[in-house]
DNA sequence: CTGTTAGCGCATTCAC
DNA sequence: GTGAATGCGCTAACAG
């Protein structure tokens, strides 16, 4: 239609140079009036390049949430098969900052087409993104983003909003005098996770601006060493006659919940995060009451397509997607796919 | 690798005779070893077939229910932007039983490769299916299943379980003497709909199973005549001195809390259907409590995609697909995109 | 600077 | 029954 050859619109279509200033116009306005759309798919097949993608999140546990994200992420892969990929997966212990520094010393060492982050300490982040900028690598954030960054896009729930629901949830289901305890995970290196610090901010904004006059108990909670939890747990119990309502602010609720049914305590409520095999197995019990879900496999899978799409064909992609918080009940749970739903 | 050529092996993948029995299970023997997975794009793009697809729902108006499945169902037909295929849509008045019969019998006439209803009627809808069975002509459900038909598959919430739901949500934030009106479409031709009768089913059974004793008043609604519900509304606040809590079986719950808020009523709970866009307003303002929303672009994207890919490459489909019930507030309801959100 | 050619995985057509 | 040839939309290597 432009009168050339399919050498030269290629040479158009990637800005690849070589093309006469007349001719590139005329194939504009060509591309432009038939609205040309590449097609991925079809592009992959004849594209020669192999792209080497480095993922790094927590380390993954059956069931867990970070499995969740990785199945996501190989979802992605599956639906671009026709994209050669190069994919290394780097795992650090989220509970410690130490692991998290040096997986992140190792990563900024190699070679790489994009990278995937799922980070947990801002200070390390932030450093592992310095690196990727001076070597214009482009990265993509999932489960939470990290401020000081310049990431290609993030997929994250808006993790005040998760702890503001979890109030509002808790609040709705429990008498107006019950005490709550509120559970955060501890991190060796004395760092929160960005994502528990918002969830706990907005969860007292809540409560403060709807004049909830609950009594709120934090209590730390290990991942590590399980044993100083039972600890924190029987005194808990013990000190306030009436039983408190729970909120856990991490993935983790289903701990909890096995204590109360060890221990034969009733008429706990509880709201806790993220659909993990434990989690659901306490909701379908009853021990839990609410889980909020943040579509972890929808994260992974987005961040892998994103990225997939941007180094194939260019394209401007959106940067800031906040992920669904679904509120899960005994009633709905089975709804929820743990592996479906991906359209977009 | 079977010693074929790739002619013999286009044959016998698929089933298109004219192959020795021996190539036949060199070849199935190879497929096997290397699993091979066929690539529907690729596919798509050297098939030189045009597939007729008819799409048959309720009418579509703006920023309503249908308006989303349909969407969903042309967000699929990008994804297979390759397959060649002609589109035509049918719709029928779902609350006038006639319009549905007439539509579905000049449907049956028609020649098509595909059919995807949107059912309201059983009977109607029955009969049509009946007339594609004959000529074995593959349908798909949205929305709704019809017992008594034989679809290739179905996309649709269970129903049952969307007013065991709505029962729960309601009975959590109001007192337990608190009157609850129930409110459902009237339909010429006096048949409901299948979905209204198995929510409201699913919403007696909730409170008969957990020991609510809370009077429930059972309203009629007419969306095509809305000046009754004026005097069925005025009748509900005059003579309970108590305002009732509301439950609307149907995705119009707007008009109700347009209702209430235009009389000044205060104190209303509500739980409705759907996040058509004037319900998502009516919910940030705080008029409705908690809506449940059924994913109707993922059903629709569904539909279509499974069609396809059935047309495509031959392979078994899921036939029987609940899709999620999600719990809608004020402050999760921005995060449910109201289009995104299709992965598999 | 430009056009030609080959090839990706797949379907189709036609001659043997 | 079978294989070879052609083409879908696209990238890539190369010859001019």
């Amino acid at each position: 239609m432009a009168g050339v050859s399919k050498g030269t619109v290629d040479r158009v279509l990637h800005n690849r140079g070589n093309v006469s200033e007349k001719a590139r116009l005329a194939v504009k306005k060509v591309l432009e009036k038939v609205d040309y759309k590449p097609n991925i798919h079809i592009s992959a097949i004849s594209l020669k390049r192999r792209y080497k993608i480095i993922v790094t999140t927590p380390e993954i546990s059956i069931g867990a949430y970070w499995e969740s994200i990785h199945n996501g992420i190989r979802h992605a892969m599956q639906e671009y098969e026709n994209v050669k990929i190069d994919l290394q997966v780097f795992t650090y212990n989220q509970y410690d900052i130490y692991s998290c520094r040096q997986t992140f010393e190792k990563i900024a060492e190699f070679d790489m087409d994009a990278l995937i982050i799922g980070p947990t300490f801002p200070e390390e982040t932030i450093h592992l993104c310095k690196r990727m900028d001076e070597k214009e690598i482009p990265y993509v954030f999932v489960d939470s983003t990290i401020d000081s960054t310049s990431p290609l896009a993030f997929f994250s729930a808006d993790h005040y909003v998760c702890g503001y629901m979890m109030a509002k949830l808790i609040t709705s289901i429990i008498p107006s005098h019950t005490n709550i305890a509120i559970f955060q995970a501890v991190r060796t290196g004395d760092k929160s996770a960005n994502t528990t610090i918002l969830r706990k901010k907005g969860f007292t904004d809540f409560l403060e601006q709807n004049g909830f006059l609950n009594l709120i108990l934090t209590i730390p909670f290990s991942v590590t060493s399980p044993e100083d939890n039972e600890m924190y747990l029987s005194r808990l119990f013990k000190t306030h006659k009436e039983v408190p309502a729970i909120v856990v602010l991490n993935s983790r609720g289903n701990y909890i919940a096995d204590y109360i049914e060890a221990n034969h305590i009733k008429g706990v409520k509880m709201v806790c995060m993220d659909l993990t095999a434990a989690n659901v197995e306490a909701l379908k019990k009853g021990q839990i009451d609410y889980l909020i879900g943040q579509e972890p496999e929808y994260q992974g899978f987005c961040a892998m397509k994103t990225l997939l799409e941007h180094l194939i064909i260019k394209e401007p992609v959106t940067k800031e997607n906040y992920v669904q918080l679904d509120i899960i009940t005994r009633e709905n749970v089975a709804f929820y796919k743990h592996f479906g739903n991906i359209m977009f």
